[in-house]
DNA sequence: GCAAAAGTGTTCCCAGTACACCCATGT
DNA sequence: ACATGGGTGTACTGGGAACACTTTTGC
């Protein structure tokens, strides 16, 4: 039919690191393999490019199966080529990362039919296909990306405590950040809103609850 | 064979933004189309992924073919699977960014037999394929890789001034940096090293060189 | 001696950092 | 009352930004 026939084709595979936050750590969710190979192994979750759909629709809707989330925030990082890393034949990898709030799907609770497991990001098992360097270059991408566009919302529900962001960022980047200083800034930011509502159910003193107002980011920073 | 085969599978093609530095401009190399579709338009270089290549290798293959350069600096940094870009069929493209020393490759001097011309990097003509979106990634990939990684200098000769160096960031970034605080925060760079050698054939005071020392920069940062 | 770019110091300001105590709530 | 995390101010320091003149060479 057209000369692209002619060339060589690819499988095309979409894997997607799917971030999210609780309990004050990072999380990853892995699914647990329950066939060969790797079976019994831990793996970033992903699957096969179908048909006429574009990468991002792929990482959507594979995405969507596993946790049954949309609207998901989602972000190509790399692409794998190396040979080896499936034992049934060559193919070539998208990979992604995606951040979800913990508002909306639970996550430690993770008795699960999809098999899918949230882990300490910094204490994940060995991972299926060599996934561990992705993994790497996962979290240096979302930390690079978070640095650079306001996505680490992205993580939150809606309204949070300034706490619940400090701990996101020391998570983020391995840090420690003192309170106030943490806190001179993020008022400086008109775009992270204080509401007059507070934190309820907690022993202690409840904390303002805040939200990113994407409108105001765009006018703080001239977009 | 194997499952894998059962899949839908795709021709891949990887394109490759060419930067350079020349005349105190920013440059971009560009393949004029000699067939249809788009004839007589300007476009990235790229071709497709063959046999068992990684994208890799077949950005410095492709490279190869049409500059002559071999170990060229090659970062990827998108991967563009849209529908409608080529009428010819659908390809999945992975998007590099190539970094060439003037040096070593004379830009613009382009009666070239192979068609290629460089072009300033912000007065490119519209690009076919509707590669201008791919484009104006490729210089935000490039302003954030500057920004985290030495690889400015893969754009320099061996041995530079420090007004060529500060040119090149001002052209990356479009902005103008003050000279003086420009050379005193290069001073405070170990790696980046005076050298006794002057410029030379300059109708005007010789400028002193400087280099690029990748084991200084390890041991400056401590890598 | 003139044109052209190389090279050089000081002041100011703001952002980052270090640091310790009182407050509001639940039990 | 006590335990727990929420919330606040000040002083120091280092890096970025603004700014103008002398020096060295080729012609």
């Amino acid at each position: 039919m057209t000369a692209l026939q002619d060339r060589s084709n690819y499988p095309i595979t979409v894997d997607s690191v799917i971030f999210g936050y609780a309990e004050g750590a990072l999380q990853v969710a892995l699914i647990e393999r329950e066939r060969d190979p790797f079976k019994g192994m831990w793996a970033i979750p992903g699957g096969f490019m179908e048909g006429d759909e574009t990468v991002e629709e792929t990482a959507h809707r594979e995405l969507k199966e596993e946790t049954g989330l949309e609207s998901i925030y989602l972000e190509q990082f790399h692409v794998c080529s190396s040979h080896g890393r499936d034992p049934r034949g060559r193919t070539i990898t998208v990979a992604f990362f995606a951040l979800i709030d913990s508002d909306k799907y639970h996550m430690v609770a993770s008795q699960d039919a999809l098999q899918a497991k949230w882990w300490p990001a910094y204490k994940l098992p060995p991972l299926a296909f060599h996934q561990d360097e992705i993994y790497q270059k996962a979290l240096q991408a979302l930390r690079i990306a978070v640095k650079t566009r306001p996505i680490a919302f992205e993580l939150l529900p809606k309204f949070f405590t300034l706490t619940q962001l400090q701990i996101l960022f020391e998570q983020l980047f391995g840090i420690a950040i003192d309170k106030r200083n943490f806190r001179r800034k993020v008022a400086k930011m008109e775009f992270i809103v204080a509401t007059d509502k507070k934190q309820e159910g907690e022993k202690h003193r409840p904390a303002t609850l805040y939200y990113y107002d994407q409108k105001r980011y765009k006018e703080f920073y001239n977009i």
